[in-house]
DNA sequence: CCCGGATGCGAACACCGTACGCTGGCCGCG
DNA sequence: CGCGGCCAGCGTACGGTGTTCGCATCCGGG
């Protein structure tokens, strides 16, 4: 009987199964650790973001973990901050076109969340950490828009706070529907659809909210999010540049 | 020896000491259990939410509760429109008047956030329960301001949604702070007094945002926040009433 | 070569949400 | 009045969670 395959038999107590206890690959790092919690985050949502699965996932215990990162919660805000990375602002924004400046520096923290759905369960608990650096260099981006567009500078502040909170607000609640969505693993189109009748039937009183129900019927309702984005971006940017003159 | 008390021995196998089984006074309702269950989240925030906290507050066993609520998630979102019954909006809107109007749902919906910070925390998981009684009636309400106004019914919608998405999106932000302040223990003057070195150390590279800063230190950080967000809320009704000519 | 700090990890603790089956009181029907 | 069924309440249990602690082992530097 040839002996057991030297693979994992760490529990078995024998000076020859013991594994080689070569560091396999690349060791724990934090960097490593946060780049596996994304992809898990990414794949599954943050209820699949747990320290053993995330051990198990590298090759390594859950406690292991602690020593590169405080808390789960820090782990977080690590994540998050590398997902802020994505952000993107212009570098040498043109003053006469300020408002695409900032429609693109919207659009791109929209998208951003969207694409990491399972950031909005997690933007109320963190306020959107601040201090972490990517966020910090997309706000001094950002902010570098207003400026050069002619807002002073504590206002600018103010505006980019506007801006923000829309774009946060607005994209929250879309990654909150897509992550009912995803966990209900059916098709947008479908799952509006089978939502219906519970709607119709919730609105039953309210003559404006069944009227406007009715009208959005059959649209595409990714569509029809994009554009109510577009108009209340529209909007928001009207009222800053009444601010302009 | 005495005997001892009555009270609570139900796991001693006496007779004598087993508890009169008497309805306790009112037994446990489904509204009685969201009562309770906001009172814990009000006093202590959404992680000391337990079903165990939750019915021992009750005088009940934790599992006793699910005769009368399917989930904990079910009863956090039963207690989230039980918050949203605390929005106002005016019944007999004055079209003359809809920024007036308009500013007060604003408001009303931010004091009712920041009265109950946990609802920041769990707005990002539920979308906001768009089906809860209590938020179609504050959103028909609001609707009404708007089409009085002059806005066509769909674009009413979009409008609404844009003022809902600042309000949450600033309010979040605003509430996740009080989250952590809370968690301090701190009052607000002293905590960011405390955090501005490593603000200003992390913003070592960004001179506008150093330049933010600095404008706003030794001001009531209270005070700064409900003015931006009253600035913020004038810039998207400004925009809005562009749209109506 | 050896030692000390860094690193990984197994076990343990105190919780958590919730499924299940029992008990005992209440209500309506015969 | 008696009784049978219904159902609120609950004890127990299961599989999971974040995190602490102490031990084993490895690696780099004197």
């Amino acid at each position: 009987m040839p002996p057991t395959p030297p693979e994992k038999q760490s529990t078995f107590p024998s000076v020859w199964t013991r594994p080689r206890p070569t560091r396999e690959h690349p060791a724990l790092s934090r960097d490593h650790i946060v780049a596996e919690a994304l992809r898990l985050l990414d794949e599954e949502g943050i209820d699949a973001l747990s320290m053993r699965r995330l051990g198990t996932r590298l090759n390594a215990g859950a406690t292991s973990l602690y020593r590169h990162v405080a808390n789960k919660d820090e782990l977080i805000e690590l994540a998050v901050d590398e997902i802020y990375g994505e952000i993107e602002a212009p570098v040498h924004p043109d003053p006469a076109n300020w408002r695409t400046d900032m429609a693109g520096c919207a659009h791109s923290l929209r998208t951003t969340i969207l694409r990491h759905p399972w950031l909005a369960s997690v933007l109320g608990e963190m306020g959107m950490s601040y201090l972490g650096p990517n966020w910090m260099r997309a706000s001094e981006a950002t902010l570098n828009v207003l400026t050069t567009a002619g807002f002073p500078t504590d206002e600018a502040d103010r505006a980019l706070s506007t801006v923000v909170a829309y774009v946060t607000g607005m994209a929250t609640s879309e990654a909150a529907w897509l992550n009912v969505l995803a966990r209900s693993g059916q098709d947008e189109r479908t799952m509006v659809e089978h939502l219906w009748p519970a709607a119709e039937e919730a609105a039953q009183e309210y003559p404006l909210l069944r009227e406007g129900y009715a009208e959005q019927r059959g649209t595409d309702p990714r569509a029809a999010r994009e554009e109510g984005f577009q108009y209340g971006l529209d909007r928001v940017l009207d009222g800053l540049e009444t601010r302009l003159k």
